[in-house]
This record gives structure tokens, C-alpha cells and sequence, in this order.
DNA sequence: TTTTTCGGTTCCAAATAATGAAACTCGGTT
DNA sequence: AACCGAGTTTCATTATTTGGAACCGAAAAA
């Protein structure tokens, strides 16, 4: 059933397994992770044993414990610094969450889900791997929805396959055409809101960030709980955030990539 | 015959492309690799593919450059939230920034190399190039040094071999014997000085985190300009880091994987 | 104490995937 | 029109992965 697997031989079996301890979210012992997949014991415990060799994963002898390994902290912030929206939108969100006093959120899409790559709460700024890092579904978050609303038709389709539909909320829309609804309104917008549609009480508002020729990099979003704001304040901040939207958009359309180690 | 790496396969071959291609820090065509490695054109592509495919790495094709994947910083996030010290400290970290108004900088030892976990900026942002993911040696650096000196024998030894021992500025330690007489110095202190040995201009008094029977899990630092403090300035600093430091080797070592999501 | 159980680890012949030299494609040059 | 070179594909050969089964050692049960 959900085996839609495009092999990719022995790394692609090695990341599936990576992939497994870090989605469990905590330290896990052998036999857990020999139920959860379907690889031979003896498989399994050779790609463990060449993940943690490679620092891809760390083991801890004392509990026999496995969890994802440093050696990813260091390639993920090879990977944040040469993407090409998170670094240049740096001071951009900055400016925007210091002029609303919200919390500011940029994400981009990554296998059909949301991926948060940097964000900006309230007051305290500085950048960890805390809060960037953190994955959503597309389906029911501002920020997702701006970008499935101007993605082309071929690749949201695709995104789409690759959603649950799960109902988080009275307010999630769970079937394809409500959404679909939905984006068509978004993108005749510009921007979109999300109405408690993942969690409850989380409000925002999302722009996409769009360059040259309709293409959606990521999206932005200005996220308040609704005990702090409606929906209609946080529309007060569509301009300042439409405006960031674009500034981030040429900023990185224009951007090379900097010569500095 | 000649095994000059200890191999893991195909999958330790494949982390090697992903790794090389993290460390040049810009986007990079296949040409370079090529010359960069010693892999066949054929298998070298395949690796690329396989990467690519998987997420680990991203393909522009206007450009035909690829750059380390937004999988990495999903599976970063998952590695930091698991390992046991950096969430721990979080709090600390935030408390010492505060009280101090200096910059503090959460490190653990990776390969051998000081990877950064976690930082707070100073009052002033003065550029620490070191952000959550980054990078550095050891052997010149105050959070490398403290862990060094902490480290039983034998693993302290294969962290030196790994050293290049590069003179980055005119302070830096260039000899084992010049470094071991300084980890002896540190260890009776309980503390460690940088005196400017890895960035001209910048100085650090850092601290071992230590749990129960002698071990090293990281170090913390407190870091500044030469032209805001000096040595001895810094060292003002000491009770509060050290205080930090055993109060987060307290919370690390009792702590239990949050079981919430 | 002795026996059993159960994670975890190792073995090895068969099955499979990786290898890489060479051939091919396709834009852009000469 | 022929050439060039980066990038891509092919395919017979070779090396690696595979996984059932056996093994080990510590802790629980008898």
C-alpha cells in the first residue's frame, strides 16, 4: 500500500532507516526499530552500524540507544547557508518582526510538507536548529497553502498525493476539493490565512514569495494565537508583509551565492 | 589492498559526495566534483543522482549546480532535539546571555572538531561567525580546549590525530606539546582560556560540562572583542560560567526524553 | 546453581547491486 | 559542417549486499 518507493539501491534503504530513527523523535533501541521496518534483522543492523559509523547517527552504549548524530547538525547548516531564501531573508524578517512585534515564520516545501527554516519569536532573535528544522503538512498552514496556491499544476498535484488529510481541527479542511476552494481564493489574494486550521488558537496570515516568471521559492507568515488577535488585525499587517514578501523575492532572485568561507 | 579510509560501502561513499559537496559552501557543478574526487565520472554521477533523489541534496538545473538538501536540516532539527545536551541547556544559555551581556556559545566535540550547538548574541552583535551548526577546530579554540583537557587519554589522542594544526593567527598553539602543556594548565583550573588563537581580536574564558565520573558531553563559552575586554575582564566572568556549566551537567544527566511530540 | 529466554551480533553462500570504460547526446564553437 | 566538451547512458564484469541461521552473553526463570 505505501510502498511507492523509488529505489535507490543501498543508500536509498541506509537513509530510509535514518530516517526512521529521526522520525521516532527520541533515542531508540534496536529491536523497537526492527518491528517498526521491514529489514532483516541482520540488514538492519548493518546499516545502524554504518549510519553510526559515519556519524549520521549516534549510539549510546549505555542505554543501546540510537539517535540521529551530530554529523547532520553540521551538514544542515552547510545546507541552510547556501540555500538560497533562508540566508538572504535574514534581514528581512528581522525588519518585519521587529515592525509588527510578531512572530514571523518563512518556510519552503520539501517532499510535499512544510519545512520551517527560520523564524522570529516576538522579542528574542537568534537562529537555532530549534526552530528552523520543524516540518507541517502543506494542506493546513498558512504558509503551506500560499505556496501550493502558486506552485504549478504538475508539482502541487503531486504535493498533494503526498498529503494525510489528517483533521487537526474543526477548521481543517479535509478533502481535496475544500481545499482546492481554498487556494483559488488564496491565489486571486495574494495571501492566505490560516483559521486555526492546524492547531487550535494559531492564527495567520501567509504570503508566497514569488520570483520572476510565477515561481514560488517559499512562503512568509505572521502567526499570532487568537487571544492576542483576530483575523482582521492580523490583516492590518498584509501590506507589511506582501511588501517583505517581495523585497525577499528580488533580494534572492538576484542574489549569487557570496565568495567568503 | 589500499584502504586509505576505513569504508562503509556504498553508503560511506555516498556520504563522502554529500559531505564534499557540503564543505565547498557554494553550489557546485559536476565538473568540479569530478576533479575534486577521485570517484569515476559514472559512479560519481550515480552518487549525485541517488542524493539528489533522496533529498540530501538539491539540483538546480538552470545551473546545473547541486548544494546540500533541505532533508538535512529536517533531520538536523531531529538530531538536535535528541541529543541530551543542547535542549537541556537552552535555559541556561538564555540566563547566562542575560546576566552576562556577552555572547555564549554551546559547543561538543564532533570528529574531532568543535561543533557549535547552540549561541546567544552578545548586547552588541559583533560578528561571532559562529552560528548553530558551525564548525571549528579544537585545538585553538576555548570550548575545544576545555573539552580536550576533560577527555579521557585514549580518545583525547585519536581527536589530536585529527588536528591539522594550522597557525590561524600568531597565538595559536602550533605543537602537541605546546597544546598538552596548556590542557594541563586548563585541567588544574578547571577552565579555559582563548587568547586569541583561532580569530585575531577574539577571546573566550570557556568551561567544561561535566557529568558524573568525569566525562566531557561539552563546553561553554563566553566570548568577546579584545577592544570591549580583556583577559582579565573576562575572567570576572568565571563563577557565573562555571556555575552555568554544572548546573546544565546537573539537568543533562538527569534528564529523561520528553515523551510529548 | 542450572536452565531458559531474549536482545544483540556474526557467518557465509546466493542474489543483487555497484562499477567504470566506452559510447552517446546535445548545445554551443570554430 | 565538423568539432568540442560537459553531461548522460550502456552493459558485461566484479564486488557488495543480503538474510536465514547460528552464535553469544547477560539477565530472568526454574
Amino acid at each position: 500500500m505505501n510502498k511507492p518507493v523509488p529505489n535507490d539501491g543501498t543508500v536509498g534503504k541506509a537513509l530510509e532507516v535514518l530516517d526512521l530513527v529521526a522520525s521516532l523523535g527520541r533515542p531508540v533501541r534496536f529491536k523497537e526499530l526492527q518491528s517498526l521496518s521491514d529489514f532483516p534483522k541482520a540488514s538492519l543492523y548493518r546499516f545502524l552500524q554504518t549510519l553510526t559509523n559515519q556519524g549520521m547517527l549516534s549510539y549510546e552504549a549505555s542505554t543501546q540507544a540510537y539517535a540521529p548524530g551530530l554529523r547532520l547538525v553540521r551538514l544542515a547548516h552547510a545546507a541552510w547557508r547556501q540555500s538560497s531564501l533562508a540566508p538572504v531573508a535574514r534581514p528581512f524578517l528581522d525588519a518585519l518582526a521587529q515592525e509588527t512585534g510578531e512572530a514571523v515564520h518563512l518556510a519552503q516545501l520539501d517532499h510535499g510538507h512544510v519545512l520551517f527554516v527560520d523564524k522570529r519569536k516576538g522579542t528574542d532573535n537568534f537562529d537555532t536548529l530549534a526552530q528552523a528544522g520543524k516540518v507541517a503538512p502543506s494542506y493546513c498552514t498558512g504558509v503551506g497553502k500560499a505556496i501550493l496556491a502558486f506552485m504549478p499544476e504538475p508539482a502541487r498535484d503531486r504535493a498533494l498525493q503526498q498529503q494525510a488529510f489528517l483533521k487537526y481541527t474543526p477548521a481543517t479542511h479535509d478533502s481535496i476539493d475544500e481545499l482546492a476552494a481554498d487556494l483559488i481564493e488564496i491565489r486571486k489574494n495574494g495571501f492566505a490565512f490560516d483559521r486555526e486550521e492546524h492547531e487550535t488558537g494559531i492564527i495567520s496570515i501567509a504570503a508566497p514569495i514569488l520570483t520572476d516568471p510565477d515561481t514560488v521559492i517559499g512562503a512568509l507568515s505572521i502567526a499570532t494565537s487568537t487571544n492576542r488577535h483576530s483575523l482582521q488585525a492580523l490583516e492590518a499587517f498584509r501590506p507589511a508583509l506582501l511588501d517583505t514578501a517581495t523585497q525577499i523575492a528580488n533580494a534572492a532572485s538576484t542574489w549569487q551565492f557570496p565568495s567568503q568561507n
